[in-house]
RNA sequence: GCGCCGAUAGUGUAGUGGUUAUCACCGUGGCUUGCCAAGCCAUGAACUCGGGUUCGAAUCCCGAUCGGCGCACCA
């Protein structure tokens, strides 16, 4: 049998608890997994983690919409038109084509057609499969997103929301008052996106409904520098550019202060975007020879996007993986949603100088335009204010009302000359977004994780998570290491020391000691802490490192702050004990 | 969605138109066990689903579902 890793590492997450098929007693459903007790956890903590770096430190709130959108949301994001494709399929061999392409040379604007329009089409013109000249079905609509209905007989549509981001867009005015209305702030958003994807495969990493961690950061378009940048300067990251892709040369490691200065990445912010995302895959177990950073090439990239660059890792069996994409979306998606929501989504920006403006303007006497020309007074002053007050001056003037000339004698108005003092501008922020497939990171994180090894002087190998204690779901083991009573009562004290101190910790007294070893080693338990009769004597209980095997001898009274301190890196594990030969 | 291939305990598998479906690991209870999947006893657990052919189908045929690969689609 040849398991490659993928193999392994599925059959591993299932039998384990991390990850199953959905659904697996009615058969199962392609594109849905769920996540056992060990997989929760670890996508909990891989979450948290990713919290800890955007939410805490970066200061982008984080905050949770309906996973439901309304249709007008998704009309001006551009997913009800643009995310949908209408479709026929060929009666003969079933070949299924786009119906706005075929119908082009007879119909002068095929996208705007309806399904029942572009059938006509067909029929009417005979168009024929393409493939196998058979005859051509009725055309349909096939939208990635799920749709419902809002309300019970409501004709109101709802989508499942195919991205987090456009929620995030949607409370702009409100994030903007909560912000204090001052440029750059930004806000995340942890939660589920659903695409009801055509032929979802490759286990994990495709999925109908998966979770995004997504960060959308508004910016200042005319200022996309990054006061935080100086530290990540020296950053060096492994960078795959549009050129180098095109070029057929490799990927090259550079620090990102040298990318930005040489143009390869757009600017400070983006290049920002891209070490916190290197430090948070790093953190939670992603290996660093085994990810890169791919810029998307022009014709790949959104029409409105300036610059993208996607995290990719290394898979076994997949190749390069994209895991998170990083974009400069500009005012695209804010213009978007004021256009059809008729909302102003700008922010006034303040001049670092006021700024000091002569002006022209006309002003009308109205009591002497009004009673003048009565009901078409409204006119004549629009038609007034629309002339450029720069080329007036106190004479009479003839302006055009309704195709008919009008001559406004000196006294119906008067002609100033302002000095005014512009202190700021309103301005429709640009967007960075930073978008991860929590569902992706987790499957890098378990096959970056997973090893067989050899074991010096046996014949069993055994089979390691290797995961970062940080990501762990148990972070440490308590076992007794024979299964008898004096040894465990001391063995639940410490487990249940160790919970209080907020470790995971699991209680294990089945089989053999060496059995319970390698059942954690499997499962990724970074740390098994065995109970023995020297415990009983000298209060000192055996810490073991999954990644070394090696032991250390630690006091019993402490161990739970031990422990904690490994778990989060605080102790090495050498400072943990005296080390046993 | 199309084409090819596959589906047997929790996992990995053997096997067959006809008795009680093989083996290993695994789980559980017990004995044993002084630090890396030891041993012993007992015990648990499967032919993906639906239809057809047949005296008899887990085995052959058809369909569905799921999974893998190729094509298409894809943030």
């Amino acid at each position: 049998m040849d398991m490659d890793k993928y193999d392994s590492v599925i059959e591993l997450a299932k039998r384990r608890g991390y990850l199953w098929n959905s659904f697996e007693i009615y058969g199962g459903t392609a594109g849905f997994y769920d996540y056992g007790p060990l997989g929760a956890m670890l996508k909990r903590r891989v979450e948290n983690i990713w919290r800890d770096i955007f939410v805490i430190n970066e200061g982008y709130y984080e905050i949770e919409v309906p996973t439901i959108g309304i249709e007008d949301v998704f009309v001006a994001s551009g997913h009800v038109g643009g995310f949908s494709d209408p479709l026929t399929e060929c009666q003969k061999c079933h070949e299924s084509f786009r119906a706005d392409h075929l119908v082009e040379d007879v119909a002068s604007n095929p996208d705007t057609l309806s399904s029942d329009e572009l059938t006509a089409i067909i029929k009417d013109n005979n168009i024929r499969c393409p493939e196998c000249e058979g005859g051509l079905g009725a055309v349909y609509e096939f939208n990635l997103m799920f749709s419902t209905k809002i309300g019970p007989g409501s004709k109101r549509v709802g989508y499942l929301r195919p991205e987090t981001a456009q929620g995030m867009f949607v409370d702009f005015p409100r994030l903007l008052r909560f912000y204090r209305e001052k440029l750059p702030f930004g806000v995340t958003q942890i939660g589920k996106a659903y695409r009801n994807e055509i032929s979802p495969r490759q286990g994990v990493i495709r999925l109908r409904e998966f979770t995004q961690a997504e960060a959308e950061i508004f910016v200042d378009p005319r200022d996309k520098s990054h006061p935080g940048f100086a530290s990540i300067k020296e950053y060096a990251v492994l960078l795959y550019s549009d050129p180098a892709q095109s070029s057929g040369q490799d990927s090259v490691e550079i620090s990102l202060g040298e990318a930005v200065e040489q143009g390869i990445i757009a600017h400070q912010f983006l290049a920002y975007a891209v070490a916190l995302t290197h430090q948070f895959l790093l953190r939670v177990g992603v290996s660093p020879d085994r990810m890169r950073f791919r810029q998307h090439m022009k014709d790949e990239m959104a029409h409105y996007a300036v610059d993208c660059w996607d995290a990719e890792i290394l898979s076994d069996r997949f190749g390069w993986v994209e895991i998170v994409g990083i974009a400069d979306r500009t005012d695209y998606d804010l213009n978007a949603h004021s256009r059809v929501s008729k909302t102003d989504l700008s922010v006034y920006v303040e001049y670092a100088e006021p700024r000091v403006v002569e002006r022209t303007v006309v002003k009308p006497n109205m009591g002497k335009i009004g009673p003048a020309f009565k009901g078409q007074a409204k006119a004549v002053i629009d038609a007034l204010n629309s002339m450029d007050a720069k080329n007036l001056s106190g004479d009479a003037i003839i302006v055009n009302v309704g195709g008919e000339e009008v001559t406004l004698s000196p006294d119906m108005f008067e002609v100033q000359q302002l000095t005014e003092t512009i202190n700021g501008e309103n301005i429709v922020p640009h967007v960075i977004e930073p978008s991860f497939g929590i569902d992706r990171i987790i499957y890098a994180v378990l096959e970056h994780a997973f090893r067989e090894e050899d074991v010096e002087g046996e014949d069993e190998g055994r089979i390691v998570m290797g995961l970062k204690s940080e990501v762990a779901p148990i972070q440490a083991a308590v076992l007794p290491l024979l299964t008898r009573d004096e040894l465990k009562g001391p063995a639940r004290e410490i487990e249940s020391a160790l919970k209080q101190k907020g470790v995971m910790a699991a209680y294990d007294d089945s089989g053999t000691i060496g059995r319970r070893y390698r059942r954690n080693d499997e499962i990724g338990t970074p740390y098994s802490i065995t109970v023995d009769y020297d415990t009983l004597e000298d209060g000192t209980v055996t810490i073991r490192d999954r990644e070394s095997m090696k032991q250390v001898r630690s006091p019993v009274d402490t161990i739970a702050d031990t422990v904690h301190a490994l778990v989060h890196g605080h102790t090495r594990f050498e400072d943990a004990g005296t080390p046993i030969a």
